[in-house]
Formats: structure tokens, sequence, C-alpha cells
DNA sequence: TATATTTGCAACCATATAGTTGCACAATGG
DNA sequence: CCATTGTGCAACTATATGGTTGCAAATATA
């Protein structure tokens, strides 16, 4: 739990998945984000602080509140890996393509 | 290990990220695979048992050698998942973009 | 047919993980 | 100042995970 700890590590955990969409749009704070599991506030705690620790999310502290924000920019960096695979499934689909267009040219 | 098991899971390990890197291109084989990376074969034929549950990777039987492939469709879940993420960082980019444009508008 | 090669699978082990309980600390409100 | 609220952290537990060793099955080669 305190070894390696990467983003997709992060986002393997559903709930950590879940709490990500849940305060993508807006952030909230930990008690508001565990009123929609029906994990317990620590176990909401616990994720939070690993998806804060591969800075997947930021909190901001406002009074005694603490509100945690999406940090979209990381999210990018998911992206980034699927980018080298993208460019093969182009490639496949042009393949076929091209198969495709065979199949069509013998026709005529 | 026996339970359940997503693509998110999946691409969680390093390892297994790389053997999709690897086979990404070319389709291998247990023996070529594990002779990229310091891991035991039965430590890769484990790791090919779990991409192969999820779908990500497919056996195709040649004689007594199975040669496995990446199904890219099934990468493709993931890239489905950040496609919310994609609208929000395109908002905040524009946001920022607008932010910009107010400060240029006053400095003339 | 006997042997080698390629592979998967089961059993086992050390460690990582997610969750729970209990406590401590800081900020707010009376 | 005292009680309440919001939060984090440490200790503990059950289970999941990744890795290793050993074995079995199937195909190829002599």
């Amino acid at each position: 739990m305190e070894t390696r700890r990467d983003i997709f590590q992060a986002i393997a955990d559903p709930t950590r998945r879940a709490i990500i969409t849940l305060i993508a749009l807006q952030a909230m704070t930990p008690n508001a984000i565990a009123e929609h599991f029906d994990a317990t506030r620590q176990s909401v705690s616990k994720h939070l602080r690993i998806l804060t620790e591969c800075e997947l999310i930021t909190p901001q502290q406002q009074g005694r509140e603490i509100y945690y924000q999406l940090e979209v920019n990381k999210m990018k960096e998911i992206d980034k890996w699927l980018e080298q695979f993208r460019k093969i499934w182009e490639v496949r689909f042009n393949q076929l393509d091209e198969v495709l267009s065979k199949i069509k040219a013998k026709k005529q």
C-alpha cells in the first residue's frame, strides 16, 4: 500500500474511478464523497490519500473543510499511453479499408 | 487473483503494460515474450492468462506454439472511459483561453 | 517409439491491498 | 472554554496479488 503507486494502479480500483468521475465536474469534501458510496468515510479517506499521492487529485483547504479537485492534466497521462495504440487501431482500420476496396475492385 | 478482473486492473501491472506494448505490433509466443523480461516464463504465462481472461489479448494456436495477439478494440474501452474527462479538459482549456482573451482586451 | 520443446496449471509463499475500528487534531459555534 | 464537526492516521484483519517450483499435456523431431 505504501510502495509503488502510479496512475494506472490508482484507476484500477472501481471505487477510485467512481470518485474521480464524481469530483470531475465539481470539487467535493471527503464526507460529501463518502455519502455517494456504501463505503465508510475512512475507506474513502484512504482512497483520497492514494489519489492525492499520485497527484490525480489535489486538496484545497477551506476552513475546516477540504475540497478535493480532479487534476485533469494528470488524466492526460493515461491518454498519452493510449496514443501508441491509437496509431495501431487507425492502421488496422485502414488495412480493413484496403481489403474492402480490393473486394470492391474485384467485383467490378 | 481469480475474482473480479477488468481491463483497468489488467493494465495496472507494469509488466502487463509492457507485454501489451510488446505484442501490439506483432503477435508473439509466451517464450518469445518472456525473453524480453527478467520475469520467468511461468510468471509471464500468468500475466498472459490474466490478459486473455479480460480479452485484451487472444491466443492463436499454431502447431505447438501459441501466438498472443493484442485486441486493439478492447483497448478502446479505456479510451472510452477517458472520453468524459476529455470534454472537461477541453472546457478548462477554453476557460483559460477566455481568461487570456480578457487580459489581452484589458491591455489594449 | 523415445526424447525434446512449448505451453498451461496447481500448490505454495511473501507481500500488497482494501476495509474496519479507534483515536487524535484542528476549526467552528455556543 | 467546551462540544461538535470535519478530517487524517495508525493498527489490525481478511483477502488479493505476483512470483516461484514442480508437474502434466500436446506437438514436433530423432
